[in-house]
DNA sequence: TTGGCGACTTAATGAATGTTAGACCTGGCA
DNA sequence: TGCCAGGTCTAACATTCATTAAGTCGCCAA
């Protein structure tokens, strides 16, 4: 199969696609796998021989503590359209596995195709590797929400990220989508007990912001919940003037 | 100038360098300039023509938040060697800013040479990416400590992260090394108060595990501060690989 | 139908962390 | 020398969050 449409206009939306790179990108073969939840798709390991790329539904970047084998930090959710373990061609390995969140299809690119990308399309290469320090610009956001966020405004925040990207790639819209994430999952995002999630989802439920049953959620409020939040899409777009 | 051989040392304790390439990187030109503690050596901005490497002393990246002007988050540190702002090179700006944390040196690197190096040293401007996403991959575990550490353990996992990387590249060594960081940065950093920072230093250093007078740090106990932040610096991706 | 399981929810208690206030300590300087 | 400023340290109290325990709800299989 070929690359998806999704990953096409994520490059798009943030530089000019030269045809001969576009090209080169829609000659890219790919493997087409389906996971089910919990599933793991990149296994932690220090050889993988190709990367994935979201298709539909949700991953998510888990990492196991040492001595502590139940437990787990999840640093990264990913959407459709996103390189997920593009970071894994060019380190020497992953310190991390990624695990499908709900039922998932993704892409395999083996890296073998992507070293004669990089030795003969130096444009495209440079797209490659923003996309990973886009990823990167969230790693920081993240960490600036964890910082100086308190649980509700934390989780507001988590939200309104989610939807904004998923509504980027058309996957969501009207303030409503599919978030197929355990509140023990949320857990481990956040980085606070689950119960304590469940806290904060009440409390967001109460101050009648969002409405949340199962997987799908609706974003009532969408302004009140991006100011709680303090939410500010800039460092997803990180769109880039001509060059 | 040139560019630092400390870049070099981290580029090669992680991947062999071919001579063709580190001869480019030798040409490098760079201007050299220093700077007093506090200033702001890359202010946050869209627009960026150059980037800069740690010649000597810290560096830090500052989030200022919106709607609290005198707050900020500190999401990463950076000490000699470390290419700051190369991401700047690739994406559009930068969402904060990068400040000198005690008296330091710089490099800045004209992004023309970069963009030639991208364009004819493949190889070379793969390990540029590699530089950036190490970045990454510390950005991430400070997730994981910020999420599963308290206070004394977390602020153990940043002392033993700055040692290791201070002492990757030459600038520490025998356990001890010097942090001009006040508490109240400290504190923007690990995401706590200023007054629970000063309780997690008084709890290491009544276990015995460090001593800290002004900005010298001595590590006394190593094996007892890296247990206690279950430090395990195989994030940093230093065995260096066969490729 | 019924029982069990897993997820969600709530309450009560204690531990971790934030806030406010102020004492101490040190170095620079009049 | 004495004062000031900034940083460090401590205490007392308030808030946030973790832990334990237990109740509720919906799904599914016997």
């Amino acid at each position: 199969m070929a690359i998806t449409e999704y990953f096409i206009r994520f490059l798009q939306r943030r530089d000019a696609l030269q045809d001969r790179d576009l090209e080169r990108l829609r000659n890219v073969r790919t493997q087409h796998v389906s996971f089910a939840s919990g599933d793991v798709i990149v296994p932690a390991d220090r050889s993988a021989r190709r990367s994935c790329m979201m298709l539909r539904g949700l991953s998510a970047r888990s990492h196991q503590l040492v001595g502590r084998s139940e437990e787990r930090v999840i640093t990264a959710l990913h959407v459709p359209g996103d390189f997920v373990d593009l970071h894994g061609f060019v380190l020497a390995g992953l310190e991390h596995s990624v695990v499908a969140i709900g039922n998932a299809e993704v892409e395999f690119i083996d890296h073998a195709e992507l070293t004669e990308i990089t030795e003969n399309f130096p444009h495209l290469t440079r797209l490659l590797w923003m996309a990973t320090l886009i990823d990167a610009a969230v790693h920081r956001q993240w960490l600036v929400a964890a910082a100086s966020l308190r649980s509700s405004a934390h989780l507001a925040h988590l939200l309104c990220e989610i939807y904004t990207r998923l509504n980027a790639v058309g996957a969501a819209g009207n303030h409503q989508f599919s978030l197929p994430l355990l509140q023990r999952e949320l857990a481990d995002i956040l980085g606070y007990s689950p119960i304590h999630v469940n806290r904060a989802v009440r409390d967001l439920r109460d101050r009648g912001m969002i409405r949340w049953s199962g997987a799908d959620i609706q974003i009532l409020d969408w302004h009140g919940l991006a100011t709680l939040a303090r939410f500010d899409p800039s460092y997803l777009d990180m769109e880039r003037q001509s060059r």
